[in-house]
DNA sequence: CTTAAAAAAGCAACTAAGTTGCATTAAGCA
DNA sequence: TGCTTAATGCAACTTAGTTGCTTTTTTAAG
């Protein structure tokens, strides 16, 4: 199904070591840094692809850009965007929506497949 | 502060009656509809414009495009979005995240000022 | 009502992200 | 080793959003 190319291996490789997520301008950086120059069609591409396969997440913060991160099994989390110095913090919520998407169940026959959830603030330094 | 011109009373009129939150597009569609030409610079301006006023708010779901919407007070809410016939229904959580915000504040010293909440999954009739 | 200052609108040119079609390269397998 | 097909590269294109500048319009003072 997949062929294990270079640039399909780093971008993984990428993604494995990085603690937030990314835009696809920093994926691109990064790549270069690695010494590999690959075309940005070929990035697009494999993004997608990636994603389809449901190997990474899209991950969306109050900028216009999206970002990837690895969608690893049983690491469903949330993210805490630090409006000031703009670092990330992965949280885990207890109980994460049961409880709310229960209500919405109850309330509306509404039936909730995917949640997005993010938050915005100050981090302990920045406060 | 503001000028009421009518491209500005326009856009709020078409924001105050409609349901969901509207794209550019969407909204440039609106106003075009209204016999009202205007061009694009002006409506990102405006959007901008009421954006940082705090007139309307920015609202993202799955796709690409950024949405707007009202910014009424005592009227925070999210979103239950359709997968299938990509109608919007807004919802309103009781106690909302406080609880999560709470924990979070605890464990991570993290200030929460917002959040970003959007359910997606099937309604009523699409299941 | 007139007029002056400043904000808003319009316009054209530009930028940058993302896409498309097609030719070329290279995985992976018989 | 060679064949098939996916992946890559490239150039051209599309589209959203931005910028700089000119013109128009609002608003408030005289």
């Amino acid at each position: 199904m997949f062929r294990n190319t270079p640039i399909r291996i780093a971008i993984l490789k990428i993604f494995s070591k990085i603690k937030n997520p990314l835009t696809t301008q920093e994926l691109l950086n990064a790549l270069k840094e690695k010494g590999l120059k690959a075309n940005k069609t070929t990035i697009y591409r494999q993004l997608e692809s990636l994603r389809t396969n449901y190997l990474i997440n899209e991950v969306r913060f109050n900028d216009r850009n999206i970002r990837y991160e690895l969608n690893k099994k049983n690491n469903h989390h949330h993210h805490l965007v630090c409006v000031k110095c703009k670092k990330v913090k992965d949280v885990i919520l207890p109980e994460d929506l049961h409880y709310q998407e229960k209500i919405i169940w109850k309330k509306n026959n509404f039936k909730v497949l995917q949640h997005y959830l993010e938050f915005f603030g100050l981090c302990k330094k920045c406060q």
